[in-house]
DNA sequence: CGGGAGGTTGACAATCGTCAATCAGAGTGG
DNA sequence: CCACTCTGATTGACGATTGTCAACCTCCCG
């Protein structure tokens, strides 16, 4: 059932290990005490919403699995998604440390999620600098892809918005370990990949079209997309791994 | 002369303690050692880059005086502005913990700005909870803000997205302490609100135009902004202003 | 008085949105 | 196995917000 808090091992929280040990050095004892966080993990259905905008949070939420985002919603009802998130990101810190949420997280997939008090996270960040350096990290790097979804809704033509969207992906689906770079599953709809670069469905589906025609992506089904070129995408996404602040030794980080 | 250090007195660091207090209480001794923070003051001169796309970044550097923004260019040439700072904020905090610039910081106007070597804030965020809280906090607001930057370009049209900024800068700026909520002077010129928006200059003029024939803002010269009516503003800028985080005993948050 | 930055305006073009119909595939029940 | 239904994808015709280009204006300052 949805919601429903289920048992847990001393080693659910591993993939939050894993995202925070990658930016930051981890001694074992500061994995240990990741590892040992008082939490609840819960299973979520497609559309459930982690947390409402203006919702008091005393949680923060880790994502063990499945895919979520979060959004705003303006005026005409109209929603932008500010972020995507997948295995082991935490995808409320933001909310929690604030104590009041400024936005919603939803699912995109089914996956589950572990949720940590709030305290439990600041106290820490704090008896453990390195821990607490990692979450810091973690938040800059979040603020750094905002930054660069700002420029790609505010700064380019559809074509470069969506080419740039699915190399974003293709990185971040890898160093998740969810995929390969040049092949893979859209977490999305096109009503979604709308509404996460500032067009509208029907416009998505048209460049979309567009980039399949010039041979810049195959598509075996509109959610299977197959990079043939990755450099050659980059460069009409404009693309440039360097807001992503990933390891040097990542391999294949052209564009 | 622009780029020269010059003498500082003990209490420069004045605006910094006085922004991470606003949302943190912080004892004596945190405010001591923040004051005690090793540092040297710069003056700049409008459009000097204090950092660049890219840079190697070892200090953090606080406002003084004066505004900047931080900036991305796109593959066209294109600018997106990103986030626009003034008086006591920490301009480069993202930079400089991270490592490697992932976007420029440059002035707006002339202004006199304290670099703070990156190891000191490390090591005070983690000696003193407080001012590390303090700290984590007001990244957490820039990107809460960044978040409302992008749903702003993504999804609202360009009467709204010029309406909301001004609302933006009114709630900034006073908070700052430096103007008026309902009269002040924009920092920017109309290609910097272009930048900033998502539109082109052209464009900001006519809709700034729009917005003063419709009795929303009054402009006794371009940079001018009177807001007659605050909260018919906020409404045909969609604005509220809970992104901001502000206190919640501040005045005059409608909207 | 000349130069320059910033602001204003008009004519026209184009990207992107809106509306609406149709199609494709997965799951369901008889 | 075959309607039936639902969600998501696709396509076409048309409209509108916003961009482009280019001229001109205004104020400030040396």
């Amino acid at each position: 059932m949805e919601n429903e808090a289920r048992t847990m091992h001393a080693s659910t929280l591993e993939p939050m290990v894993r995202k925070l040990e990658y930016r930051q050095k981890l001694t074992k004892e500061d994995r240990d005490a990741i590892l040992r966080l008082p939490h609840t993990v819960r299973r979520y259905e497609p559309h459930h919403y982690i947390v409402r905008d203006y919702d008091f949070t005393e949680t923060s939420c880790v994502l063990l699995s499945g895919f979520a985002v979060r959004h705003k919603i303006v005026a005409g009802g109209q929603r932008q998604i500010l972020a995507v998130h997948m295995h082991g990101e935490m995808v409320d810190l933001q909310n929690s440390m604030l104590g009041r949420a400024d936005h919603s997280v939803q699912m995109l997939t089914t996956g589950t999620a572990a949720l940590i008090p709030r305290q439990e996270i600041e106290r820490i960040a704090f008896e453990r600098p390195a821990v607490g350096k990692a979450l810091w990290i973690d938040t800059l790097v979040e603020a750094s892809i905002s930054r660069e979804w700002t420029a790609n809704v505010g700064r380019r033509d559809a074509r470069t918005r969506l080419a740039h969207l699915l190399c974003e992906f293709s990185l971040r689906l890898k160093v998740a370990g969810l995929g390969d770079q040049t092949n893979y599953e859209l977490p999305m709809t096109q009503d979604q990949l709308a509404d996460a670069t500032g067009l509208t469905a029907v416009h998505v589906n048209r460049t979309l079209k567009g980039l399949e025609t010039d041979g810049l992506i195959g598509r075996r089904h509109p959610r299977a997309i197959e990079i043939g070129d990755w450099r050659k995408l980059a460069k009409t996404g404009d693309f440039n791994s360097a807001y992503l602040h990933l390891q040097e030794d990542e391999p294949a980080l052209q564009g």
